[in-house]
DNA sequence: ATTTTTTTGTGATATATATCATATTTTTTA
DNA sequence: TAAAAAATATGATATATATCACAAAAAAAT
């Protein structure tokens, strides 16, 4: 769904757009759609050629991607966030699909204008190189502790990731279903659905189907460092 | 050991470093430091502070991270390549370690002076933007391949990673001992030998010690993507 | 509200790969 | 050049996790 989108006092800004001054705002209102999705709609799809930067604006999204049959979702992205830089930045296609995970808000912004932007201002330069630098290091950091943790490890450490990074509470929702949570961190349902219950049976987590609540954070550290 | 550093006219000069003026070129060289490493040398710690932007002008290295007793390679770098941008802009310690797996020359730029150039030129500021895109794709690809091949797949992934993108010639020495190997693609070295002799009784690749000769490129393919 | 579809839980079994053990080869050091 | 250390190969065994099978629960569709 179309958004009336107003980029000078928009309230969900991003950092580097902070440094565009007031022209350059009135610019990039003329250059990008917001638009709006429901829970589980598509937002973009891998393979197709990217000819906008896109801005998460406010909600919870997974970027995902098949291979013959199988599927693995990539990463867990909460807003405010750009999505797709690189692609788009290398005149290439989506590598990943993006699906709301949430009621998600997202901005797609040309191309060639967030260009103009990199060149006439230095700061919004600097700011979307520090962007995709914080990125880098998320990435590299999820690369290295995947390849080190097992099923429990990686299950502890995804609980803890949706405490501190996406809901900040430790009573939430799971965004995802079992088989989703066994695709991102790369295990079948099946061990997700039995770790879970381990941990609610070992009162580490209270579970009751999607909900959950962290009652043992320290414990599930020590699982999450160790296995 | 110190090398003597041209930066004007450099025969290794990075892409983004072709679009600074000679002025900026002679700050460059004011700024920066070239060192030579042979083979196993370290070229950075992990956990050290950040303060030099590197880079790689000639070489193969290594980059790696230990933890609580394993270690694990997370990526294979060639020159000419930029080094720890990510950690550097972040005002943050090194995520991982660097060796040299060849003899290599590494120039270190003092962190702010590099800054400068990103303000005062808009065509460097955005080579290096592109230099981050692509080295986030890899990494995704990277990412996604390992959690979806068998051992068997990633040792034909990392096979024609060396002939496709390090040495482009089918007979190379594998830059890595068996240990190492595995430590690059998450399984133990006994799997890695298994798997290379396998290879070498199918008549795959012609292989003694560290000395490969892929012979059937088509075949490394089919197991790359299959398993 | 009932039917259909999707999601989840859990036991039994299979399997890929790790780990252990030992011999051999290669490399490094003295 | 010999001795010591490191790297490699390969068989035997252990183990974590996948897969299969089926039942139950929850969600979606009619």
């Amino acid at each position: 769904m179309l958004e009336k989108n107003k980029c000078f006092g928009c309230e969900f800004q991003s950092s580097a757009t902070k440094f565009l001054k007031t022209e350059e705002l009135e610019k990039l209102e003329k250059c990008s759609v917001g638009i709006s999705f429901k829970k589980n709609d598509i937002i973009f799809k891998e393979n197709i050629f990217s000819s906008n930067v896109i801005y998460l604006k406010k909600g919870i999204i997974k970027l995902h991607k098949k291979t013959s049959s199988k599927e693995k979702i990539i990463k867990i992205v909460k807003s405010p966030n750009y999505l797709g830089i690189p692609a788009t930045f290398n005149e290439k296609f989506h590598y990943y699909s993006a699906t709301a995970l949430s009621d998600t808000i997202v901005c797609f912004i040309q191309k060639e204008k967030f260009k103009d932007f990199i060149y006439s201002n230095a700061d919004f330069a600097y700011k979307i190189i520090k962007c995709l630098c914080e990125n880098e290091i998320i990435l590299l950091e999820q690369c290295f502790n995947k390849s080190k943790k097992n099923v429990r490890g990686r299950i502890a450490e995804t609980l803890l990731f949706f405490y501190n990074k996406i809901f900040h509470k430790k009573k939430f929702i799971i965004p995802l279903t079992r088989d989703e949570f066994g695709k991102y961190i790369d295990t079948s349902r099946e061990s997700v659905s039995r770790v879970l219950t381990e941990f609610n049976n070992d009162k580490i987590i209270n579970l009751t189907a999607k909900n959950v609540e962290i009652l043992n954070e320290k414990l599930l550290e020590i699982i999450s460092e160790n296995g």
